[in-house]
DNA sequence: ATACACTATCTTTTTATGAGATATTTAGAG
DNA sequence: CTCTAAATATCTCATAAAAAGATAGTGTAT
């Protein structure tokens, strides 16, 4: 069973002729019957009453039905594809906690007003965890810390993000060596990003084995940094965020550690499906920073 | 696109390589290749990643939504008219008056009860109308009485009727023909082939003009019958029927006029839906009178 | 680095398709 | 009933596509 048969069938069934299907589908007489035949001859019955207006049997009707459900799911299929209108289907997004706290917020909210057909799914986790998620195929897209050195990925540079440390008093300079030895920091789990500027700036200053709590949300972090547990690296604008929730302060970091760029990183653009086209189209807007594509050496 | 393509792509997609899928679908792996590669370019995309295990792309999962619409509608259509197993679909039944009331219920409900899913649509009317939607394609087979005398008609006599006179004094004989001229006959819409044998009736006893009015329903000649309206000619089961709701008697008519047959009629068999084959095999059955299964010569 | 497994490419054979010409059937008119 | 016009079926051939096999290339794992 074949759909370009089907659609013969379906057209002979609307205008009730063979050569009026013929020329709708541009070809001849002789190919409508053929293929109506074949059909006849796969399900075992007559479909179509040849005796003057062509009109479908019992079974004709029968097969109708089935027969619009595949070419329907055909023609979606293929407008799906080719026109940039009404999309649908689904786009599963990785990103970090604060990217997707802070940054993804505006964006994902004009992208379904745009499109409320596709189903988007965020998965929030630690850069490591979402590359390797990205890789097996577990989401279409990430936003992650740094760029990826994996081959054969469209990296885009989407945000910048400054670092800042952060800490229960108000500081105008890094706190001693002492002070850092002794004292706890709080990071997101295994995997993240930030969790290595904090393993950077402690070593530049002399500082190795600090304890290192780990955890899960900002908001916890946050609750107890201003409990006095320890200090902190997020990004500023997190920072900022929720400083009228809590009894924190932050100090600008010097800018080799301080400067952290998000990359969104996705498969070769050929292998994108239309909701994920479309939204890093409109990523591309939005960063503006349209001249910043990376593509990474093959 | 074919469903062909789509085939060995869901397969692709559920095995994880290309060899794996040429052999579920008995062919060999360079066929694979070419029918991906053909649906690539059909959608403008790479669907499947190459490497190791195959894995679809983003591109890949949105066209498998579709791919599996389609496939299993054509799945489902092949079922349908291969098993014999789980029916679905309609069938649309013609049926006269008297026949909907009393022959019909059981042999409906033991079909409903055998395949719910048979949308079974029934439409009633006197035998010419039935003729006129079967011939029309209106509905997929009928009960009438008498045999049509179409050319290519799958005949069946389902049910025998014995007509009798009703009126509204219990009778001994045909009452005289001075009676019968001066009295009214009650008779359903024209077309009803009882109405035929009244006026055979008549004719019979040399009263050619008498008047007829006309009813849509059983209930409402017994009604006018037993109010002194005049006389009616139904099936004996019928005025059985309702002779505890109407003061109504009935005398049984001489043989030659009496006896009706109700044939069932449904276009060529070749022509059947499976859920018409279905009940005419059901119906063959309840009739018992297997070895009246008419063919009207071509 | 090598071997192994998988996919791509190329070639040949077979099959199917599309289009045209012609025959057959059907419905309707006279 | 016969004829005619219109529609469908059948036949044929040139073309195109598909299937299968052989081989080369690529990537992965050891």
């Amino acid at each position: 069973m074949q759909l370009k048969s089907l659609r013969l069938f379906t057209t002979v069934a609307e205008t009730g002729s063979f050569v009026a299907a013929a020329e709708r589908q541009h070809t001849v007489q002789s190919n409508v019957t053929a293929h109506i035949k074949k059909l006849e001859e796969e399900v075992g019955a007559k479909l179509v009453y040849r005796t003057g207006q062509a009109r479908l049997t019992s079974a004709g009707l029968a097969l109708l039905e089935y027969a619009e459900r595949m070419l329907d799911a055909h023609d979606e299929a293929l407008s799906l594809f080719k026109d940039n209108e009404k999309l649908c289907g689904r786009l599963r997004i990785g990103a970090m906690e604060t990217t997707t706290a802070l940054r993804l917020p505006p964006i994902l909210a004009a992208y379904h007003a745009a499109h409320p057909e596709v189903d988007i799914k965020l998965k929030t986790g630690p850069t490591a965890e979402l590359v390797e998620l990205l890789i097996a195929g577990q989401v279409d897209c990430v936003f992650v810390a740094g760029r990826l050195e994996h081959r054969r990925y469209h990296l885009l540079k989407a945000f910048s993000e400054r670092l800042v440390l952060v800490g229960p008093e108000p500081m105008t300079a890094i706190p001693p060596s002492e002070e850092l030895l002794s004292s706890a920091f709080l990071a997101f789990r295994q995997g993240c990003s930030y969790r290595q500027r904090i393993e950077l700036l402690l070593a530049s200053y002399g500082v190795t084995a600090a304890r290192i709590f780990e955890f899960g949300t900002v908001d916890a972090m946050l609750g107890c940094v201003s409990a006095g547990m320890g200090y902190t690296v997020l990004p500023r604008v997190t920072v900022e965020a929720h400083l009228h929730r809590f009894s924190i302060h932050y100090l600008e970091l010097p800018k080799p550690i301080a400067e952290v760029d998000t990359y969104f990183a996705a498969p070769e653009p050929d292998t994108w499906s239309p909701a994920l086209a479309r939204f890093v189209d409109n990523l591309h807007q939005t960063v503006v920073m349209k001249d910043s594509i990376l593509h990474t050496p093959l």
